[in-house]
DNA sequence: GAGTTTGAAACT
DNA sequence: CAGTTTCAAACTC
């Protein structure tokens, strides 16, 4: 085995050591309490050396809150700084992938770094000084160096110019440890790892780890394809640092304006999350700030999905939700490498593997790395760190997708042991993390929960011979289209929320300081399950059965379809009618209770969001929508799943509106925002739970236009165009919606490839093959 | 993980 | 429009 040293350093940050930072008290200092020898030492100090170390000023905040906040600044900082990450104007082809990597540069950004680990009380400089290596570490800093930070954390020295020095040196130090670097301590690296994880000290760890992961990966790219092994383990060794690292690194090469707003609406709805997660915690424990910068995270990376992870997932909230963040910055990276059209041999075998459905599932089984973002799911469902060091993968990836990047990519995933494992399942999948298994509609039905929903499938989706991806927009759209002309609102959101503004609703439902307002626009059809299992749309979606549902024995915990919507609001105050005996798991439980607080609090919860250290004007957009999108949530007072729908759901739309990928909204953008702004009212009769009157009211086109995006997302469209208006980023798209060209109501997905499982080819007799199959 | 149940979607 | 079939999720074991 190459020794990682020597693959993993290049020899002109080798061979020679910095006097500034040798010389330096600070360095002196760091020697003395390193246990590793300053000749090693020597080495990597020199190549940090040869970093700019620029020095920000340190972060001064420690609350997560204040973090995210004071992400938000930096973010504009760097946005402002920072030019063109991604700009490598040729993957700008596909804002989509953009903006999946956006989404999760966006919390990489330095400050985000910070601020996740300023989240830590304990150790205030650290904290600080390990801001300043995200600042500085985009150079090259061996990703070594994140070990040793935790062993070393509190031996930092204070002084700003060395901190980086010492940081680089403790790192380098456990590098050598743990990497092999020295020969004698090379066990356990993963372990120490995990441990330093849980420590404070090893924030700054995973902080510069993370800055150092991106610059870690270059410098493999630059070696050859020997120093592969080292490379991967490397890269294996930030995955379990977490996602803070990623974050950190992306973060600060890619910033937008746009991602910029996107981010700190996120941030802003990840406080809420957050809150709902740890309410003490927001405050300083470890854990607290770790949650925080998962959600972080998750949010920038893919906004839905954060709240679902959050909620479903307990403590994989992380993991849950990246595996849609992978996925889409998969795709992501896929589109880019396509859009590049390189002739690198990597971007054509990517892109290959992108497009041709075979190839993809072969690679896909194989572990290949068109199902990169498989892959990383499946690390996510065993193995948190992993996952968390997956997202840091993808996020550098897709800032600096390059062919050989993403060939570093792929082989990080392969290298991982676990990338075999089966896709994380997230339970309570919001529609922003939905995920199908169809087999025979070659989800180009509303069977499809995906299709249905209006986004393409995921690569983490099971399903057989899909057609629902971007590759195959043109027969997604026909078939689409083809739906809505059988039923103009079959992508209508299937429930929709009673506008609280609206007197008419007050009137009808009364009180409306409750959440109470959702409800099924169709009505449910039980028969046997009284409405108390999932089968239950209604039930579902958390909402309570109407005069509209043609339910049997309903016994809809969230609202039975005689009882009368006005008491409703009661019946949701009360806990007891959010845990409904239905559900069956724990999961549900906490759920339910967490849906319960946040039902019961929304309030409360729009509060927070105006506490939330975000500023920016998107971030009080973001809140607003978020709160709106909680009280409709809340309107119902479901359990938690609510939450992840409804949240979600809003969450989902916020980026739509706001994801920073597209900039210049893409097609629909423009349009769509205007349509939505001046379609409001649209909205508003859309929500009435009376399908005739959508019916009425509604010419099949414009319902369409305006609600084609997603029936099954519950996210009230008020809220979306609320979302729209405040944001100023408009034309921002979800990744993965589709929208029609012709009327577009959601901003067009992204370019989501879905590789997964197509081995079974199994041709659908629908209608709709005809359309499929070209 | 396989098989069953369920109800929506699709079809007739 | 009603009845039937198909489908995939939800659920159970």
């Amino acid at each position: 085995m190459d020794s990682p040293e020597d693959n993993r350093i290049p020899p002109s940050t080798t061979s020679s050591s910095s006097p500034t930072v040798q010389e330096s008290p600070f360095f002196n200092y760091l020697r003395n309490l390193s246990p590793i020898r300053s000749g090693k030492t020597a080495r990597y100090v020199q190549g940090f050396t040869q970093t700019n170390f620029t020095v920000p000023p340190p972060p001064v905040f420690t609350s997560p809150r204040v973090d995210l906040q004071r992400e938000t600044s930096f973010r504009e900082e760097t946005d402002a700084a920072g030019p063109d990450i991604y700009g490598q104007g040729d993957t700008h082809l596909k804002p989509e992938p953009i903006h999946c990597f956006q989404k999760e540069d966006q919390p990489c950004s330095p400050s985000g770094c910070i601020d996740e680990y300023l989240a830590d009380p304990v150790d205030m400089e650290d904290t600080t000084k390990s801001s300043d290596l995200c600042a500085q570490t985009r150079n090259d800093v061996p990703m070594i160096f994140e070990n040793r930070l935790s062993t070393h954390g509190d031996t930092i020295d204070k002084d700003d110019d060395h901190v980086d020095s010492h940081m680089f040196q403790g790192s380098f130090a456990g590098a050598q440890d743990h990497e092999k670097f020295e020969p004698q301590a090379t066990d356990g690296q993963d372990n120490k790892v995990g441990d330093s994880y849980q420590s404070i000290p090893q924030t700054l760890q995973s902080v510069k780890t993370h800055k150092d992961f991106g610059e870690d990966s270059r410098l493999a790219l630059k070696q050859s394809a020997k120093d592969a092994d080292q490379h991967q383990r490397g890269i294996r060794r930030h995955l379990q640092f977490g996602a803070t690292m990623s974050c950190k690194d992306t973060g600060n090469e890619t910033h937008d304006t746009a991602n910029s707003t996107l981010a700190e609406g996120l941030t802003d709805f990840e406080s809420l999350v957050s809150y709902q997660i740890e309410p003490s915690g927001i405050s300083n424990s470890w854990q607290a700030g770790t949650h925080a910068q998962t959600v972080n995270f998750l949010l920038s990376s893919c906004p839905p999905q954060p709240v679902m992870s959050v909620e479903s997932c307990g403590n994989h909230n992380v993991s849950a939700c990246f595996p849609s963040d992978l996925e889409l910055s998969a795709s992501g990276i896929i589109r880019l490498t396509d859009s590049m059209g390189s002739d690198s041999t990597a971007t054509q075998k990517f892109v290959g593997k992108v497009h041709a459905r075979e190839e993809k599932q072969i690679a896909v089984r194989n572990h290949s790395s068109a199902s990169v973002a498989g892959e990383i799911y499946a690390q996510v469902e065993d193995d948190q760190q992993e996952t968390q060091a997956a997202k840091a993968i993808v996020p550098y990836d897709g800032r600096t997708l390059t062919p050989q990047n993403t060939n570093m990519v792929e082989e990080l995933y392969q290298a991982s042991p676990k990338r075999n494992r089966k896709r994380a399942k997230c339970i309570n999948e919001g529609e922003g993390c939905k995920r199908c298994n169809c087999k025979r509609s070659k989800c180009l039905k509303l069977y499809c929960e995906c299709f249905a929903a209006g986004v393409y499938c995921l690569d983490s989706c099971a399903c057989t011979n899909c057609f629902n991806r971007p590759e195959y927009e043109d027969t997604v759209l026909d078939t689409r289209q083809q739906i809505e002309t059988r039923n103009p609102l079959a992508f209508a959101p299937k429930v929709v929320k009673q506008d609280t503004d609206s007197p008419a609703n007050i009137v009808e439902e009364g009180n409306w300081t409750t959440p109470s307002s959702a409800r099924h626009k169709r009505g449910c059809n039980c028969k046997k399950s009284k409405c108390l299992k999932k089968y239950c749309e209604c039930y579902q979606a958390r909402v309570g059965c109407s005069s509209g549902c043609r339910c049997e024995g309903c016994n809809n915990s969230f609202g039975k379809k005689t009882e009368s919507i006005f008491r409703r609001p009661e019946k949701w105050r009360n806990p007891s009618h959010e845990q409904p005996d239905n559900l069956q798991t724990q999961d549900d439980f906490v759920k339910a209770g967490r849906a319960h607080q946040i039902s019961s609090t929304w309030e409360e919860l729009v509060d927070m969001s105006h506490l939330t250290p975000i500023s920016h004007s998107h971030s009080a957009a973001m809140a607003t929508s978020a709160s709106l999108s909680i009280r409709d949530s809340s309107k119902v007072s479901q359990p938690q799943p609510y939450q992840e729908s409804t949240l979600q759901s809003s969450a989902v739309y916020l980026h739509s509106h706001h994801s920073p990928i597209s900039p210049t909204p893409k097609l629909y953008g423009s349009k769509i925002l205007s349509d939505i702004s001046s379609d409001n009212h649209l909205y508003d009769i859309l929500e009435d739970d009376t399908p005739e009157l959508l019916k009425n009211t509604l010419t099949p086109t414009k319902a369409v236009k305006i609600s084609s995006p997603n029936q099954k997302r519950v996210s009230p469209p008020q809220n979306r165009s609320q979302e729209v208006r405040s944001s100023t980023s408009q034309g921002l798209r979800s990744a993965r919606k589709f929208v029609l060209p012709a009327v577009p109501s959601f901003p067009p997905l992204s370019p989501y490839s879905k590789s997964r499982d197509g081995t079974q080819k199994r041709n659908g007799d629908s209608k709709d093959d005809d359309n499929s199959c070209q």
